[in-house]
DNA sequence: TTGTATGCGTTATCAC
DNA sequence: GTGATAACGCATACAA
């Protein structure tokens, strides 16, 4: 099998191999007896472009670098992520562009992130998952390759996050409907900017409903799984003689974590202590008892965080700073 | 800023442009002097090689293709196979390959995995999630490009797998131990051929003990969904007057669906039915009651996965049938 | 509407 | 040890 390239068919069927490309590209008009006869042949004949002979002419990848796991290694493995990048990649693939994790590791030396995107010729790219404080998170930022991140808020950066205060003020409203009094809080850790975000926002909404702050229900778990979870919700139980009737919690993983530990000092949920999630990860539905919880729209964030980011490679538009919020949606189940 | 190649740098150095080339791929015999030189120069003017230039000329793109999603669409929203694909990952990025996600679609017009797989001259390819049916799957296994499968079993194809009759064997030997006379069987869809084969491997089993096989107690679900455990265990019930005292369930979330469906019931798990489901997803220790399975070793599936492509890409091995079979282990919690 | 010539940035090959 | 040169496969400006 030879290798045949545009210079084989332009040869074999006579005619110049810029007329071959051309009507490949659908640029120029061509004689339709032509371009059939050319298509005809390519197929016939079996012809694949070669992509990097492409880029390398034109410039343009048609590939878009996924960042998604940073030191921490969660990346992959947590479902919210995994979902977004799904549906990212769904929407990106139906106009042509391919999806390639950025790695900072070349044969045996380390390249930035900013460098294997010039290396690669990327034409955009997603930060899936990041810290916004990575030196080499800012360098890309800031360089003409355009970014959207669905996590890290950050100057030079569209975002395009759940609307959080919406999620806080669903939850609390939801407490005062059942009538609780004490609305404590489990955050995940405060290095986390939307996790900071909901907590401050927790305390806004309880001031503009008149119910007093208290610090002594409120706690951040030290980590994101399931035992920070329950290790966040004992001390904090252990710490309050009147104990908070309703825990507001930053993830689903915590909660089950949360939900373990207050089972397990002898209280019922929701008798005793009611609590909301957030996430609505699969589990959510399927645990007994089913976690109220706050749903993310992973399908819409990934979606319109692939409009965004191919808006702005087609129309040449630079980084900038901006946050799109994506709506989301309280469903009660059987803790609360 | 002006773009900078090994000609920029040859020319500036006052060498040529080979040399550069061949200090950066250590490819050659230089002087320490000129060596040095040349890297530290680079650092300087800040050079980032170009992969496309690179890739056509030397025919090798430290590129790995993986197929993740089908029809089915389930691939990334599966921790199991995120989890495998994030081990995979790791370890072929430290020998400085990029993972880029295969796509049938290139602009407007369709493209095969293999002619994906050309265009792109990726080096190697591994299947995550994909069909052995499809004609696309068995054109590309049938091809010079070196392929694994963490998933589908097929000729051509070296497949890295767990050791699902271990799997089947722990799990009746668990059930034996704990007395129970009465093993039935939930299944996935036994279109998955290693479903089917666990499903062969329990009837062997059952033999080897001298069980007798009773097909009331056994029934393969409609899907992989939480709902399709509930409701082939629903049925299964429904039409036993001697209901099975353990199950056997195709996977951890089906196990969910089909304890839901024991407890609708009025049965309790594990004193009425046991069950032991298959996967070991991290929501399996944080149910409640905690799920006794099979856990599947995906960091090592991963790893090796890596490791037998990286061979054969590397020394020029084709593509051959071959399974490589990684332990599992039974962990046993409160469901049996 | 079609063809010609050139160059994208790198590396393989051969020569010195 | 180091250099000159061609070629990888395609797309573009320009010419016809």
């Amino acid at each position: 099998m030879e290798k045949v390239t545009v210079y084989t068919i332009a040869k074999n069927l006579g005619v110049a191999p810029s007329t071959v490309s051309k009507i490949l590209r659908h640029t120029g008009n061509f004689s339709d007896d032509l371009r059939l006869k050319v298509l005809a042949y390519i197929k016939d004949i079996g012809y694949v472009p070669n992509a990097s002979a492409r880029v390398l002419k034109s410039r343009k990848s048609w590939t878009i670098g996924v960042i998604y796991t940073e030191e921490s290694k969660i990346g992959l493995e947590h479902p919210l992520f995994s979902n977004i990048l799904q549906t990212f990649k769904d929407s990106v693939e139906r106009e042509g562009y391919d999806i390639s994790f950025i790695v900072r590791q070349i044969g045996d030396n380390h390249m930035s992130y900013l460098n294997w995107c010039k290396n690669k010729k990327v034409d955009g790219v997603l930060i899936v998952v990041g810290s916004p404080y990575n030196p080499e998170v800012i360098e890309l930022v800031n360089s003409d390759i355009p970014c959207v991140s669905t996590d890290i808020v950050k100057e030079h950066l569209h975002t395009i996050i759940s609307d959080n205060r919406q999620g806080i003020e669903l939850s609390i409203n939801h407490a005062l409907e059942l009538g609780k009094k004490r609305i404590g809080m489990i955050t995940g850790p405060l290095t986390a900017t939307h996790l900071l975000y909901r907590f401050n926002v927790y305390k806004e909404v309880l001031k503009e409903k008149n119910i007093p702050f208290d610090e002594k229900i409120v706690i951040s778990s030290k980590g994101f799984g399931f035992n920070s979870g329950y290790e966040a919700a004992t001390i904090l139980l252990d710490r309050n003689e009147e104990k908070p009737d309703l825990l507001l919690v930053g993830s689903d993983i915590l909660a089950f974590g949360a939900i373990q530990a207050i089972v397990a000092k002898g209280l019922r949920v929701p008798e005793d202590i009611a609590v909301i999630g957030y996430d609505d990860i699969i589990f959510a539905s399927m645990a007994r008892p089913s976690l109220t919880t706050i749903r993310q729209n992973t399908k819409e964030i990934g979606k319109v965080a692939a409009e965004v980011l191919l808006d702005m490679i087609e129309n040449n538009k630079p980084n900038h700073t901006a946050i799109t919020r994506i709506p989301v949606e309280l469903i009660k189940r059987q803790t609360t």
